[in-house]
DNA sequence: GACCTGCTGCGGGGTG
């Protein structure tokens, strides 16, 4: 960007205060991304999108020149409303805004449920400065203060939304979206919005969720410093053939997860590191081999587990503990630590199996913040023994081919597209739920315009609404009631299930059992366990022996002991691989190269998937016969693949999707040809929606009309029906 | 679906 020299630089177009705040910090200068973000800010009124990496000094890139904009004299009243979606995120941006804040005599003010009460009702009081809160605080304040929060919002100036990419997806993204909705409402001029995001593949995903109703107008500022390079190893290891495939704590060293210990010891120790090991019951048996191993070299520890059953206040002494730097510490977590505070120096990230997603593996790999050096990841990848009459899949050693694949469009700068969220009528329905329940009866047209017209985020037509509300009228529903004169109001479940404490969320959880070991709370396991006296658990990276249960509390008291078996955690099932993927496993089986970045035993499973998928004939057909089924091989991702196996259920086929391939049941190859022959066209999703079971997944979909539920499963599926009817037009028999 | 995230308002009693 070329400035003329008569114009101000960035630096000098901030507030006097914050200019001398900045040369007390001792920075040697803005950087690239806050330079332009503050030229931005203070140039425009545009929304803005800030990309860049950890430790990159975005969250200052977007307060120095909102707080510029806040301290010019005015009316006073909260000027700018920080959004996190965790609580710890705020209690650490709090600290870093504080002193900043102290300088403009502007009061910050944390917002969630743990924060102190006195300031938030100070705050209300005296409606100034910042508000740093969550997505289920601001449903509280605009549920049951409906008055605070008019008077609270009424100036509000501009709304920044923290880790804008951890809101693309899901159901909360959609909440926060119709909250702010709603939030503007009560301003007197919409606030700007600016969003803070991890670097994303796709711009428009972030434009379009920061502005629904004008996608095309948000700036997005990328920065372009920490390209320094990946330092990568894919390592592969196979299970013993006895293996059970259920991580347990139990050294026999001749597992996997054991030899994987023996490397991580070997070279994380001494230095910070991230390993994420998936499920939580893997990361406890690999922090507990890895502990052993301290244990046995007589050394102190420091690998420790992380995850979202472990007490707050374990995991924060291991979040302190990395951040600090003092002593060398590596977390092995589940996906704990993909978001959140900053983590100091991380020298290296370890990821154990295979890479699903491009999206889940690029987040991790920013979590190494070290400016200047290389990124260091390490892979170790887990193959399954196959024994001769093995599945042909299991051949093809998907794993580590997925690996290779994965780095692939790492390289390629690939990641993940967020598709249409199937918790878009659960959202809806809470929303008109809460703006009932705050506001009083209202017009079923004007609760559209208010949540769900074609502006907003949660766009959803008027008679898909209008069934969504009969469903919720119905007498054995009773969420709603209409009066004679049209007006909703709440009916009897309606008040239930909006006075329940656990409303404020738009995701579910599920009871618990506490965990406590001599008076203090280790964390919490499913309540789905079945344990009684005497039973051993591995928690914490230790293992322990119940000594007594509390069915009434949900409470288990532990005490240390020698052995353990792992806590049952939720089955172990799979996340979606997308097409762009699953296409790259077969041109990494059907190419010749073979990466510098494998190890051998890696290397070797990559030539023996290569060999299987020559000798099977992969090469040359999609179908392979396999006993008295048949493997199809589609290369099309979970998502095309789930399609094509309800339309084979449609046709009275038996199978079984995957990322890769369908199995289908008691169908020869060639008869699979023929009746996909006879299949003149692919049926509607409308019509195929008649064949999909489990279509109630998110919170309030219980309460959801159930033929709305299929429409809208069929519109999600239209781009997936379009790949299907390509996909069958590519195959080759 | 692996994993994760979040959370009243008010009344009664005690203290400064």
């Amino acid at each position: 960007m070329s400035t003329s020299a008569s114009e101000p630089s960035a630096f000098d177009r901030l507030h006097p205060e914050i200019r001398r705040w900045i040369r007390d910090q001792g920075w040697m200068g803005l950087r690239p991304i806050q330079d332009e973000a503050i030229r931005t800010v203070l140039g425009s009124e545009a929304d803005v999108v800030v990309m860049a990496g950890t430790a990159s000094g975005k969250t200052e890139a977007a307060f120095l020149p909102l707080l510029t904009r806040a301290a010019e004299p005015g009316d006073g009243g909260l000027r700018i409303l920080y959004v996190s979606p965790l609580k710890a995120l705020i209690n650490d941006q709090y600290r870093r805004l504080e002193t900043l804040c102290e300088r403009l005599e502007m009061p910050v003010t944390r917002w969630h449920g743990d924060a102190p009460a006195a300031a938030k009702a100070k705050l209300l009081r005296h409606p100034a400065g910042v508000a740093l809160i969550t997505p289920e605080s601001i449903e509280a304040l605009l549920l049951r203060r409906q008055a605070d929060a008019a008077r609270l919002f009424r100036g509000l100036q501009s709304i920044v939304v923290d880790e804008l990419h951890a809101f693309l997806k899901g159901p909360r993204g959609l909440h926060l979206s119709s909250l702010l909705g709603r939030v503007d409402r009560l301003c007197e001029k919409r606030p700007r919005r600016i969003g803070l995001s991890a670097t994303l593949g796709d711009d428009d995903a972030g434009r379009c969720w920061l502005n629904p109703a004008q996608p095309e107008t948000p700036v997005v500022l990328r920065s372009r410093d920490g390209g320094s390079g990946l330092k990568l190893q894919v390592r592969g290891y196979e299970e013993p053939p006895d293996a059970s495939g259920v991580d347990e704590i139990a050294d026999d060293g001749d597992d996997a997860l054991s030899r994987i210990a023996d490397h991580m010891f070997e070279h994380l120790r001494g230095s910070n590191n991230l390993a994420f090991a998936g499920s939580r019951r893997t990361v406890e048996a690999l922090a507990d081999r890895l502990r052993q191993r301290c244990v046995a070299k007589g050394l102190p520890e420091e690998f420790f587990p992380h995850h979202g059953s472990l007490a707050k206040e374990l995991r924060e002494e291991l979040e302190l503990r990395l951040k600090s730097g003092d002593l060398p510490t590596t977390a092995v977590a589940t996906t704990t630590l993909e978001l959140g505070i900053d983590l100091g120096n991380v020298k290296s990230v370890a990821q154990v199996g295979a890479p699903k997603s491009l999206a889940a593996l690029r987040q991790r790999l920013g979590r190494s913040g070290r400016r200047g050096d290389p990124a260091v990841l390490r892979i170790y990848v887990r193959e399954r023994h196959v024994a001769a009459d093995a599945d042909p899949l299991d051949q093809l050693r998907i794993a580590t081919v997925r690996s290779v694949a994965a780095v692939r469009l790492l390289v390629d700068g690939f990641v993940e597209p967020a598709g249409d969220d199937p918790s878009l009528a659960t959202v809806v329905l809470h929303q008109t739920l809460s703006t009932i329940a705050a506001d009083g009866a209202i017009r079923p047209v004007a609760a559209h315009r208010a949540i769900c017209d074609k502006n907003s985020y949660l766009a959803m037509g008027t008679s898909d609404y209008a069934a969504l509300l009969r469903g919720a009228a119905r007498d054995d529903v009773g969420l709603l009631e209409q009066s004679s004169d049209g007006l909703l109001m709440l009916g009897p479940e309606g008040e239930r299930v909006t006075a329940a404490h656990d409303f404020y969320a738009v995701f579910e959880t599920d009871d618990e059992w506490r965990l406590v070991a001599e008076g203090r709370t280790l964390g919490t396991v499913p309540i789905s366990n079945v344990l009684a006296i005497g039973a051993l658990v591995g928690f914490a990276g230790r293992r322990w022996r119940v000594e007594s249960v509390d069915d009434r509390s949900k409470v288990l008291v532990v005490a240390p002991h020698r052995a353990g078996k792992l806590p049952k955690f939720d089955p172990p099932t799979g996340e979606p691989v997308h097409a762009r993927l699953s296409q790259e496993i077969r041109h990494v089986l059907a190419s010749e190269d073979v990466p510098s970045y494998l190890d051998p035993a890696a290397r070797a499973f990559l030539q023996e998937g290569r060999a299987a998928y020559r000798r099977l004939g992969l090469d040359r057909s999609c179908a392979i016969a396999s006993g008295s089924d048949t493997v199809l091989a589609t290369w099309a991702g979970t998502a095309v693949n789930d399609i094509l196996m309800v339309l084979l259920q449609s046709a009275g086929l038996e199978c079984q999707a995957d990322d890769v391939a369908i199995e289908i049941a008691d169908c020869s190859p060639d008869e699979l040809r023929k009746l996909l022959g006879t299949i003149s066209e692919v049926p509607s999703t409308e019509a195929l929606a008649s064949f999909v079971e489990n279509l109630r997944s998110a919170k309030y979909d219980q309460f959801v009309d159930e033929d709305l539920l299929r429409r809208l499963w069929a519109k999600r599926a239209k781009p997936a029906r379009e790949q299907a009817i390509a996909t069958i037009g590519d195959l080759v028999w």
